[in-house]
DNA sequence: CGAAGACCT
DNA sequence: CAGCCAGGTCTTCGA
């Protein structure tokens, strides 16, 4: 007999009559935990009420809210709540939610995968990661001079000063005074001055570089350099939220910071992610999922020319562009793999016909041709893609690997574009939810290997399809093997999952 | 507080 | 003729 979600919780509070720790906004920010579940997490999990019915997305925050706190805010002192109240609210939400979760069919989700994954996530984020104070300080300083050097040379070249930081004056500059050609509007109807624009004016005057230059030294400065060392804890190390229920598709998010949006193309994200370090006498180990999401679709589609490329391990972008070019997939050039690259991540997000000539810049008709081509060669791919998208049409919901749902109302609009892009994300969150599914049982099973766990290793981050793990100088390559093992032994697809491993320092070497 | 922009997978 | 592909968080501007 399966036990409720309701009668396996409620069974856990009845032991907890108090809170452990007496400081409620710390209890929140670290979610320590309580009664072998953080608290924090369990109200998370209350509002599973949203896998169910978005439109009571709110229903546990209203009830929590009335029964604990006085206003918005959360109390300074525990003396303002009721302790017994904390563990009353989450136990009636879970009697009118539970019953509701297990009669869905969502029951495995949540007792196999999200519930154990409770205590794995409070303690990433407890363990938080450590940053050199002094490569930041560093690299800080350049970037502010660098800001400033770049703030004169603009004011010059536009021949008065102007707040380059306002998309508004900047437009008006580059289009009214310089009269530079406009490359696109924003959804709302003014004129962009995005970098994707502002690249094609490139050359076109030599204000354009520096604009560029001064929007990725800004970006650094005020969402990475500056704020940052001011979130060193007390253990020196920086602790991030891995929110569990802030996406529509199952992966996590960060926030708090976010370490998921680290810096890591060119230079300058190079030495952004090798401030990332690891503790004294420790190393980290990077590994992640390769190509998960084509993996994911070669499984569920079971198309023989992925799911071929994959298990003999092939380059899948040139094998596609093989495909394509009916070429030999050793005679394909730089381009075409390019290109093929750019079809197999439009696919993941089913891409258009539009978008598609846009990115590879051919003609409309051409990527109609191209897309054509795709899917005469790839049929079977087609195939799923339309029974994903009957299945939403039937159910009101897509599905995940593990069962996860997510409803899709939109499928059944009567405008065409509405249609088209819940078309999109239906397709998108069978594959970018399923991917979610993978590594979440992957956590669960690495944070529970007793290996690794004697050897210290610990998991840190998080980010999408990889794993940060940091542990003692000693047994880092043991720990990295078995990481790296675990991930890809975590289920058996269709094709072979396979995990790329880097160990080092810090998080730039562990690449 | 929404819009625009920029960073990530 | 345009139509701009999925999921996030954070900062800044300006009404």
């Amino acid at each position: 007999m399966c036990k409720s979600v309701a009668t396996e919780l409620a069974d856990k509070l009845q032991g907890a009559k108090s809170i452990a720790t007496p400081d409620v906004k710390s209890l929140f920010r670290f979610d320590s935990a309580w009664c072998g579940i953080p608290l924090a997490r369990w109200f998370d999990i209350s509002l599973s009420a949203y896998l169910l019915n978005p439109e009571e997305r709110n229903y546990g925050w209203d009830r929590l809210r009335s029964m604990l706190f006085v206003g918005d805010e959360l109390p300074d002192a525990v003396d303002e709540v009721h302790p017994d109240a904390q563990g009353m609210a989450a136990l009636a939400l879970m009697h009118v939610l539970g019953p509701r979760i297990q009669s869905a069919g969502l029951g495995e989700l949540i007792t196999s995968l999200e519930i154990p994954l409770i205590p794995v996530l409070a303690d990433m984020e407890e363990a938080g990661i450590t940053i050199d104070l002094e490569s930041f300080a560093d690299f800080l300083k350049e970037v502010s001079e660098r800001v400033t050097e770049l703030t004169k040379v603009i004011h010059e070249r536009a021949d008065e000063p102007f707040n380059i930081r306002s998309s508004q004056q900047m437009s008006t500059i580059l289009f009214e005074k310089l009269g530079l050609k406009p490359g696109g509007k924003t959804p709302k109807g003014a004129l962009s001055t995005a970098n994707s624009v502002l690249e094609k004016l490139v050359g076109q005057h030599e204000i354009i570089t520096d604009i560029l230059e001064f929007r990725k030294m800004e970006k650094l400065r005020s969402t990475y350099l500056e704020p940052l060392p001011k979130l060193v804890a007390k253990d020196g190390r920086i602790h991030t939220n891995f929110n569990q229920l802030a996406t529509a598709t199952g992966r996590l998010s960060s926030s708090g910071p976010n370490l998921q949006n680290i810096p890591i193309r060119g230079e300058q994200g190079k030495r952004m992610r090798a401030c990332f370090t690891a503790g004294e006498g420790m190393r980290l180990a990077a590994a992640d999922y390769s190509q998960v999401e084509l993996r994911v679709l070669a499984h569920f589609s079971g198309d023989p020319t992925l799911v071929s490329a994959f298990e003999h391990d092939e380059d899948i972008h040139s094998r596609t562009a093989a495909l394509l070019f009916d070429k030999d997939p050793a005679e394909i050039t730089r381009d075409e793999r390019g290109n093929a690259k750019t079809i197999n991540f439009g696919l993941i997000y089913g891409m258009g016909p539009q978008k598609l000539s846009r990115e590879l810049g051919i003609k409309l008709n051409e990527a109609k041709e191209f897309i054509a081509k795709y899917f005469e060669k790839l049929e079977v791919l087609k195939e799923f893609y339309d029974s994903v998208v009957e299945q939403g049409r039937e159910n009101g919901y897509v599905t995940t690997l593990s069962g996860r749902r997510r409803l899709l109302p939109e499928l059944l609009s009567t405008s065409p574009q509405i249609i088209s892009q819940a078309r999109r994300q239906a397709i998108n969150t069978v594959i970018q939810g399923s991917a979610a599914d993978i590594i979440k049982m992957a956590m669960i099973k690495v944070a529970d290997n007793a290996e690794i766990k004697h050897l210290g290793g610990r998991l840190i981050l998080q980010i999408h399809d990889e794993l940060l793990v940091e542990g003692p100088e000693e047994s880092i390559e043991e720990i990295g093997k078995l990481l790296q093992e675990d991930m890809q032994s975590v289920t058996s697809l269709a094709v072979p999952l396979k995990v790329d491993l880097g160990l080092g320092r810090n998080w730039a070497q562990a690449h």
